[in-house]
RNA sequence: GCGGAUAUGAUCUAGUGGUUAUGAUAUUGGCUUCCCAAGCCAAUCACGCGGGUUCGAAUCCCGCUAUCCGCACCA
């Protein structure tokens, strides 16, 4: 069986410690990886670039949130509902199914009790659906506890601090907060290595705008730049002015992040050939969202996989968060000038309510303020099922004049949401090359300097004290500098470059005899194998200045 | 979750109901080596897990787990 790059990349990722497989010495379980030295740096620094984007580019707030969530929160964002799926199997194909894409009227649960959902592949009668559902679900606390689950998605932590993190942008939109966390789902069946994983990291950015203006205050700067698009039918280049003055994409804001996540993700060494964004059908969106865009990249394994959601969630979540949870987390739009309206009060008079009305009294003191109340007019209120007559001495009705400084509303929200794993893989697999040398399998990960865990190799060319001696105070001094090396005198030097070459440390500093008389080395370059004299003293500064371009 | 296949060092692999289980690559140490996996010597490391059959199981049987291929689901 020969392998595909899939296979080689996750021999080649085992063997190197980027990636293992979770448990192994237990057997392994589906859908979880540990990241092994190389990989935990390759994330961190690629994590460390999106911080770039998002935290200096787009001066985005970061927080940072439990995973554990309370049962309360997934609720009222509909988690609970949208993640719970009902399936069913047919006895006679051996096929199963989403319940509910089987019955289109009535209680689909009930309509499979009584027998009346038929396969629609073979025909049989379905029967004992089952939940499916996504979630993790754990207690907190013992004894007296309360329901949670772990977070399918960094965002709610977001939502429900809304009102804290508006009050900390000093009230004003748009403002952008982000995460980088776990996130859970309890797939069923994950079968696709690193893409598909029960834990997976993910960077995720809620940007609150208001609903009447979704404008980038910094969209002039990306306006010319160009967008790869495909509306499932066609790719299409657009610039990002032109895909919103046409509605490709509905708002200025989403196009931005568009633009944003495509710079990050060719930055981070994504292949523009494997590059793209898909709209969702109406059919696939997530029960939040209006509109998304899904970055996807290109795996000769996978073919095209979804890496960036970019989802207009509207007002969707603060809106569910808000009913449920009865907080204030509105934002408030300013009137140019405060504007003076006359208010009409009712004012419940409680000295003559309450011994009229008993304990009823403070339930009809509510209702009268919240009703339109006009003079004279007799009121009857329903008060639990009851109708009682208010008589017109117990309120008054008081005008005052008020001042409004604005109206309140519900921020809508754009989001993009990474998954750091999926480019993670993308990455490897999009860096990986092979060859032949002295008739051996040769492999290069040409990683983008930036994101590469090692950055420098660092060389005795032989065994020699002097040599020696020099090259480890290189190395240290360039680690003490915030370079991260890998110091290797083993082996022939071929051997040594090509275990870098594998692992994509993108220099290799190799100090020979001449380095003792004119205190220069060399520095060969990863992807054309070429060497500069370097002196030792400019060695930072010249490494330095390859690796931030 | 369903059907089929598979499981031997870090990697690829040979193997048989019967001593101490192949070979290669890699790794480590030594010798040699003045720029792209050279050579020589030595060393470390494996039969997925659990049960059964048997005098004896890595080998045969069952279960579990994982992986791969279909189906289904899916940010």
């Amino acid at each position: 069986m020969p392998q595909d790059i899939f296979d080689k990349i996750m021999t080649l990722a085992k063997r190197r410690g980027f990636i293992y497989p979770s448990f192994e010495i237990y057997g392994g379980v589906a859908g979880f990886y540990d990241y092994g030295p190389l990989g935990a740096q390759l994330k961190n620094n690629i994590e460390n670039l999106w911080r770039k984007y998002y935290l200096l580019k787009d001066n985005c707030i970061e927080i940072n949130t439990p995973t554990v969530t309370l049962y309360e929160v997934l609720k009222a964002s509909g988690h609970t509902n949208e993640f719970t799926d009902l399936t069913v199997d047919c006895k006679k194909c051996k096929q199963s199914f989403k319940l509910e894409g089987l019955v289109e009227k009535g209680d689909p649960e009930k309509e499979a009790k009584e027998g009346k959902v038929k396969c629609p592949n073979c025909g049989e009668i379905l029967k004992n659906p089952y939940p499916v559902n996504l979630m993790f679900s754990t207690k907190i606390g013992v004894g007296n506890t309360r329901d949670a689950f772990l977070r399918p998605e960094t965002a709610q932590g977001i939502f429900t601090n809304f009102h804290l993190l508006y009050r900390y942008a000093r009230e004003k939109l748009p403002f952008g907060v982000v995460q980088i966390g776990k996130g859970y789902r309890n797939e069923i069946s994950p079968r696709q290595g690193i893409i598909r994983q029960r834990e997976f990291n993910m960077a995720e950015a809620e940007v609150f705008f208001d609903p009447k203006d979704k404008s980038h205050p910094d969209f002039d700067s990306v306006k010319n730049k160009t967008l790869f698009l495909f509306d499932n039918k066609k790719e299409m280049k657009f610039s990002v002015e032109k895909a919103v003055k046409q509605g490709v994409v509905n708002n200025q804001a989403l196009a931005y992040y568009m633009c944003l996540t495509q710079e990050f993700l060719l930055d981070v060494g994504i292949d523009p050939e494997k590059f793209r964004f898909r709209k969702h059908g109406d059919d696939e969106l997530a029960h939040y969202a209006t509109e998304c865009w899904d970055a996807e990249l290109y795996s000769e394994r996978f073919g095209w996989v979804e890496c960036v959601g970019i989802a207009d969630r509207s007002a969707y979540d603060i809106k569910s968060h808000i009913e449920s949870s009865g907080n204030d987390m509105y934002a408030l739009r300013k009137f140019d000038e405060p504007k003076t309206v006359n208010v009409k009060k009712v004012v419940a008079d409680m000295g003559k309510l309450g011994p009229l009305f008993k304990n009823k009294a403070g339930k009809i003191k509510d209702l009268l303020e919240k009703i339109d109340v006009k003079k004279d007019k007799e009121i009857i209120l329903n008060v639990d099922g009851e109708k009682i007559k208010i008589p017109t001495d117990c309120y008054k009705i008081v005008e005052t004049e008020e001042k409004i400084m604005g109206e309140r509303f519900v921020p809508h929200v754009i989001e993009p949401s990474y998954g750091i794993d999926r480019i993670l893989y993308m990455i490897l697999e999009h860096s990986y090359s092979e060859g032949k040398k002295s008739d051996e399998e040769y492999r290069i990960l040409k990683l983008n300097p930036v994101v590469a865990p090692v950055k420098v190799g660092i060389f005795p060319l032989i065994g020699d004290k002097k040599l020696i001696n020099i090259a480890k105070k290189l190395d240290s001094d360039l680690r003490t500098s915030g370079i991260s090396t890998y110091y290797d005198e083993g082996g022939t030097i071929g051997r040594r470059y090509a275990r870098m070459d594998e692992i994509g440390t993108p220099f290799c500093i190799t100090v020979d005899h001449d380095s003792i008389n004119d205190n220069a080395v060399t520095v060969r370059d990863r992807d054309t194998t070429k060497q500069d004299r370097v002196k030792i003293k400019e060695v930072l500064s010249f490494i330095m200045a390859k690796i931030s371009s």
